[in-house]
Formats: structure tokens, sequence, C-alpha cells
DNA sequence: GTCTATAGGTGGATAGAC
DNA sequence: GTCTATCCACCTATAGAC
């Protein structure tokens, strides 16, 4: 009965339903799942939430707001814009290996966007961290280490593109990689992770840069 | 009365249902929905398909047949290595402007893969399309052209990453480029989708190749 | 704050006339 | 092949006891 509990209670919910609604997408997922997985009432989602759309909101919400502050630390963080590149491609490898969850509930909601129900919220974030990057970009060019020839916001899209698809297309690539439907190890995905790095940074670069 | 009559109240209830699928999934979908799109009577769809769910398998065998035919000729048809790159991500975004849905039906379904309800076909199709890219990296890199530093089967899911996530990703990138949440015109697609085909030749090539 | 019971509505699927 | 009518299951949401 403490605040504490109440909390608890309440986060039990929310974790249940990010799982729920990630793998199954919003409609399929009743509230009675919600409620058997968090192990609480199922009565209580209308209580604390007051209907399963605003605690699907809620659920987004949390997520969108992880992702972002970790990607915009990551790129303040960078010294230079080669570094940056690196950088981001590492975090959002990072942050998709401990929230699995995060990229599915992001691109349903980009796929549900035009069934109207998606949040303009979300969309104004991704379009704020393509304008960093997109920054960073500029600014290796104006530096002389980027190719001038490249437009800045595409480049910005190519690079975020690798981990989030790698993520998404997981079983596939597993098949691909043979170690199964079920996805590729961890191991695999980090060597992923490095390897879109440079990718990007060597579609980028200047010829006399690459090492 | 005719076959080709039949064959048309049949391929109206696919129509409306690929499109209803892709921008709503499966789950919300309703039976009643799909008829009144198509024009046809609901009860229709059970007499040509059986169930929903045999429906959406039809929809879906129709979508990756046609994207895989395209992909495998398009690699087919290069020459060289590089001619190859950058013929396949041409292909992969004329097939996405002609076929919007497609993508986001592929996607859903991976997303959907540990709902245990994804196609086992899907997956192997999926992973037969990286097995030939992969091959045309390899012979790349035996011929000199790439970079022998870039793991093949990791460079094959950078390159067709692009596309598709432009395509899943177009409201947050039509926000991104002031072309409003409804997604970018069809020319910044075409620009996108040269600037993927550069983007990834510039990772994959030797310095010395670089013009 | 938490639970039970249930109202009210909708969806997939079928039976059977034409 | 096509349509009407309808059954049954299930889901969201609420009312109200504790």
């Amino acid at each position: 009965m403490t605040a504490v509990e109440n909390a608890s209670a309440r986060d039990q919910i929310l974790d249940a339903a990010e799982a729920l609604f990630a793998v199954q997408g919003l409609g399929p997922t009743t509230i009675k799942e919600i409620g058997a997985a968090a192990g609480q009432n199922p009565a209580l989602i209308y209580y604390y939430f007051g209907s399963k759309e605003e605690l699907y909101r809620a659920v987004l919400q949390r997520v969108i707001g992880a992702m972002l502050a970790r990607g915009e630390a990551t790129l303040d963080a960078a010294p230079t814009p080669p570094e940056a590149i690196r950088a981001l491609v590492a975090a959002q490898l990072e942050f998709v290996l401990g929230h699995p969850n995060a990229p599915r509930l992001l691109v349903r909601e980009l796929i549900d966007h035009e069934a109207r129900r998606a949040e303009a919220a979300l969309l104004q974030l991704a379009a704020g961290v393509f304008k960093r990057l997109c920054g960073v970009i500029e600014q290796g060019q104006e530096q002389g280490v980027f190719r001038r020839d490249v437009e800045p916001r595409f480049a910005a899209v190519s690079t975020i593109s690798q981990v989030i698809y790698f993520t998404i297309a997981r079983p596939a690539i597993g098949l691909f990689f043979g170690e199964g439907s079920r996805g590729v190890s961890e191991a695999t995905a980090r060597a992923f992770g490095r390897h879109a790095g440079e990718f990007a940074l060597h579609a980028l670069l200047v010829a006399e840069q690459i090492a």
C-alpha cells in the first residue's frame, strides 16, 4: 500500500505490456493477457491507465524517452565526427541488446502511422535524432574528413538503418548465419555493430582519410 | 460466372486484404472490413480462402514471390559486382515505389516471428536473397575491387537495410525532410535510392577504386 | 487500491437459400 | 458462386463490494 508498492504494481503492468505489445502489437494483445503476465488484476489497468490505448501510449513514451536520451548523450560526448558515427552505432547496438523490445515497438508504430494511430511525438522525436546526426555529418564535411558529394540527411538515414534493420530481421538473419530462426547470438550482434560503424565511416570518409 | 470473373472476385479480395494487412496488421483487420474494401461479400472470403489466416498467407505468398523474382533477376543480369550492388539497390527502390505494401507486410511478418505466426517460407526466402548478394560481394573481394576487411554477410545486411528502413520510416523521414508526416515525395525517394547505392559502394570499394 | 462479476459490443465462422 | 442471417466466443470497460 505504500507509494513504492503502488509504483511497483504499475511498473509490472508497464513491463508486461511493453513485452506483449512489442511482440504481438496493440490489437491482438488483450487486457487479460497483460494482467496475467504482470501478475496483476486486469482491472488495475483501468485504475492506473484508464484504457488500453493510454497504457500503450505510456509504454511508448517510456521506450522513446530512453532511446532518445541515450542517442543524444552519445552524440554530445563524441569529440570528432568520425568518432561520433562510430559511437552512435555502437550505442544503438548496445541499446537494442538491452532493450530488444524498443525497435519492435518503434517500427510497429512507424508502420501503423497510416492507420492514423501513431503518436506525432514519436515522429517529431525521430526527426530530432536524424537532425542531430545530420549536423555531425555536415561538420565532418566542413572539416574535410567526410566526402562532400554525400547528402548529409540521406547519410544519416543510411547510418541509422543498419542496426535497426538487423534487429528487426533477426529471425531471417539467424537462418542466413546458420544460427537458427530464433535470431543470431549476442556475439554476432556485437560483431555486426562494429561492422556497421565501419561500414558507415568508409562510406563517408574521403579516400585519403581511410587507413 | 466465367473463370475470369471468378478470378477477379478472388483477386479483388486479395488486393483489398493486402492493403489492409499492410497498414493495420492481421489482428486488427476484420473480415467484414476486407469484404467492404473489396466490394465483395465477406462470406466469399471463406469460400475462396477458408479462413482469415489462409487469406493472409495467400497475400504474403504473392508479395514475397514478386519481390524475390525481381531481386534475383537483377543480380543475375549485372555484369560486375559493383554494378550488381548499384542495380540491386535501384531495383529495391523501384519495387517498393510500385508496391508500397511489400516492405510493410514483410517487416510486420518479421516482427511477428516471435509471436510464432510467421511463415518459415519467408525466412528461408529472405535468407536466400542475402546469400545471393553475399556471393556477389565475395566475388568482388576475390577480384580485388572490394575491401577484404569486410564480412560479406554483414555487408549484405547493411546494403539491403537502407531502402527498407527508408520506406518503413517514411513518415518520420518526411518530417525530417520538411515534406510532412505523410512521407517524402517520389523524387526524394528516388534520390535516396541513388544515394543508397553509392553509399554501399563507397563502403565496399578499396580506396584506389574510388573515382 | 484491489478484486469479482457482468454488461455491451464486435469478430470469426457457418448454415442454408438462391 | 454468391448472399442473408445468425451463432458463439471473446474482448473492452464498468459497477460496485471489500
